[in-house]
RNA sequence: GGCGGCAUAGCCAAGUGGUAAGGCAGAGGUCUGCAAAACCUUCAUUCCCCAGUUCGAAUCUGGGUGCCGCCUCCA
C-alpha cells in the first residue's frame, strides 16, 4: 500500500502522487512573530515534521519551505505598546520560537523566507494581479476582487453567497475602499510612523495574505506537492492564496491541502483571543519535550486534542516507557542506527499505518509494541540482549522512533545519580543512623526514619549493597 | 443563518462491514525486611440514543441528542 492523505481541497483520501517523481515541494504556514509560540503551534510543526521526516523516510527529496510572516498589524501593535521598532519584537520572537520548535526536535525547514525579504516579489506579483484585473487600487490600498476569480470558495466549500450574507453586520476600516465585502487587502498605504516600501500606489506594506503567494512563487516555483496549516487557516488565508496565484500561474498552487485540529483547552480552540493558551516553554518547565511531542504524535493530525495535565502526564509517563526499552540496547549505537535490516514485519506495521494518512497514533502503538517485545527478551534470561533479533528489534525502535517521528531519545540515567550536595548533616546522620538500625534489623526503627524524613519531604531509596539515595520530592 | 467536524473503558486514543490496537491510571504477582524502581499478568460481550440495511455494523442508511470549529486575526 502506498501514501494516501486527506486533502482539504478535495475532503477525501487521496493516493499521493508528487509531480517530480523523488521530489517533494512542501510549503508550511509559518508563524507571525509577535508573541512566544504556545501549544497549538507546537502541535502543527510537530505534525508537518513527522509529515517530512516520513516523506524523506519514504526516499523522497523534501523541499520545506516555512515562512515567517514578521510584517502585520500586531506585530506593529505590539511594537508601539512596548515603544522599540518592529524588528526588535521580531527578531526576539524568531529567535524565541526558533528555539521552542528545536528543543520539540522539528527540524528546521530548508528555507524560511521573511515576508520583508520579498517586498520586491510581492509588489511584482501584486503588479500582475492588477493588470490581469483581479486587483485594484482604491484609497491608497490596493484589494483584491474576489468576484473576478470563479473558483474563489472552493477550498473551504462555501460560496461567495453564503460567506456574504453570513459577514453581514460586520464592518471594518477598510470596508469604504472595497468593491465587495471579501476583498481583501493586497497592499496597504502606511499611515505615519509605521514602516513602509515604496511602490506604485504609494508607500505602504503587504497585506497578510500576499506574502506566502509570493514566497511560494520565489523559493519552490508556481505549483507545490504539500501546503500546509492549522485549519483556522483553510479560510480565508488559503482560499486567499489560491487566488493570489492561480490566476498568474495558471496552474494549481498546491496539489494537496493538509491542516490540522486544534489544540483545545475545556472543549474550546486554544487562542490568544480566549486567553486560554499555554506557551511551548511555558509547558517545558512541566513536562520533557518528547514527552509533549508523544502527546501530540498519540492523537491523529486532524482530531482535536485536549491539553490536560492528566493527558500531559500520561504522555510522560508513556516517553519513560519507551526509553527503558531504547536504554536496554547500546546507547552509543543510537545516533548511527542505519536504516536498513529493520525487522520487516514492524515496518509494515509502521508503514501500513503512516500510509493511512499519517496515523501516527497506530504508527506510536507498534512502537509500544517493539518495546514490550524487547523487554520480554531482555528479562527472559542471559545473552538475550546480544541475540540478532533483540538487536535488529532495537534498532527497528529506535530508527522508527527516533528518525521518523522525531522522538529523541535522552541518554540512559547514570547507574549512580548524583546526590543533591545540600543534604544537611542532619539528615545524613539520621540516613546513617537508619542503616545501622537496618543491619541490626530493627525494623521498626528503620521505618521510624524513613517516615521522619518523609514527613519533611525526603525520600529514600533503598539500593542493592546496603546504599541509600534519597531526594527531595 | 451557511458550511464542516466529533461522540469508543476511570482518563487519552486507533479502528469505515467480519466480530474492539495502543498509552496512562487501576488490580494481582515477581523481586527487594518495608518503600521505591524494574519486570510479568490482568483490565470494554461492547463502541451517545432510536429505527433500518445485512448472514454479520463501532463501522452503511434515516431520525434524534450533545459538543466543537470556520464564516473576523489565529497553527
Amino acid at each position: 500500500m502506498s501514501l494516501t492523505v486527506y486533502n482539504t481541497r478535495t475532503r477525501r483520501l487521496e493516493p499521493f502522487v508528487s509531480q517530480t517523481p523523488g521530489l517533494v515541494k512542501m510549503y508550511v504556514c509559518g508563524v507571525t512573530v509577535y508573541d512566544y509560540c504556545h501549544l497549538g503551534h507546537a502541535r502543527s510543526y510537530v505534525v508537518w515534521d513527522v509529515v517530512r521526516r516520513y516523506l524523506e523516510y519514504l526516499g523522497y527529496d523534501v523541499q520545506h519551505v516555512q515562512n515567517i510572516t514578521d510584517i502585520d498589524d500586531k506585530i506593529l501593535r505590539r511594537a508601539q505598546a512596548e515603544g522599540v521598532p518592529m524588528q526588535v519584537i521580531t527578531e526576539r520572537y524568531i529567535q524565541a520560537c526558533t528555539e521552542d520548535l528545536a528543543r520539540l526536535n522539528i527540524l528546521p525547514a530548508k528555507d524560511t523566507p521573511r515576508a520583508t525579504e520579498t517586498i520586491p516579489e510581492i509588489i511584482q506579483l501584486i503588479q500582475r494581479l492588477e493588470t490581469l484585473g483581479y486587483a485594484y487600487a482604491s484609497g491608497g490600498d490596493v484589494y483584491y476582487a474576489v468576484e473576478r476569480f470563479p473558483g474563489y470558495g472552493t477550498l473551504s466549500g462555501r460560496s461567495l453567497e453564503q460567506m456574504q450574507a453570513g459577514a453581514s453586520g460586520r464592518v471594518d476600516d477598510e470596508i469604504a475602499h472595497k468593491r465587495h465585502p471579501l476583498d481583501f487587502a493586497l497592499w496597504k498605504a502606511a499611515k505615519p510612523g509605521e514602516p513602509a516600501w515604496d511602490s506604485p500606489w504609494g508607500p505602504g506594506r503587504p497585506g497578510w495574505h500576499i506574502e506566502c503567494s509570493a514566497m511560494i512563487y520565489k523559493t519552490l516555483g508556481p505549483s507545490i506537492d504539500i501546503h500546509t496549516g492549522g485549519s483556522d487557516l483553510i479560510f480565508p488565508h488559503h482560499e486567499n492564496e489560491i487566488a493570489q496565484s492561480e490566476p498568474v500561474t495558471q496552474k494549481p498552487l498546491a496539489r494537496y491541502w493538509l491542516h490540522n485540529g486544534f489544540v483545545t483547552v475545556a472543549g474550546e480552540k486554544m487562542s490568544k483571543s480566549l486567553g486560554n493558551f499555554r506557551t511551548i516553554r511555558d509547558v517545558l518547565t512541566e513536562y520533557a519535550p518528547m514527552a509533549l511531542r508523544l502527546w501530540i504524535l498519540q492523537s491523529h493530525y486532524r482530531q482535536p486534542i485536549e491539553a490536560t495535565p492528566p493527558a500531559l502526564q500520561a504522555a510522560q509517563s508513556g516517553w519513560h516507557t519507551l526509553q527503558q526499552a531504547v536504554w536496554l540496547g547500546d546507547w552509543d549505537a543510537v545516533p548511527t542506527v542505519p536504516k536498513d535490516d529493520l525487522d520487516p514485519q514492524v515496518r509494515t506495521e509502521f508503514e501500513t499505518a503512516m500510509n493511512a494518512d499519517f496515523n501516527t497514533p497506530a504508527a506510536v502503538a507498534v512502537l509500544f509494541g517493539v518495546a514490550k517485545q524487547l523487554k520480554r527478551l531482555a528479562h527472559s534470561g542471559n545473552g538475550h540482549r546480544h541475540t540478532p533479533e533483540f538487536q535488529r528489534l532495537w534498532r527497528t525502535l529506535v530508527y522508527l522512533g527516533q528518525t521518523v517521528l522525531g522522538l529523541k531519545f535522552d541518554p540512559p540515567p547514570a547507574s549512580t545519580p548524583p546526590q543533591v550536595p545540600d543534604i544537611s548533616e542532619e539528615i545524613a546522620a539520621l540516613i546513617a543512623q537508619r542503616q545501622e538500625a537496618r543491619r541490626q534489623k530493627n525494623y521498626a526503627e528503620a521505618d521510624r526514619i524513613r517516615e521522619l524524613l518523609a514527613a519533611q519531604g525526603i525520600r529514600l531509596v533503598d539500593k542493592p549493597g546496603g546504599v541509600t539515595e534519597w531526594y527531595r520530592e
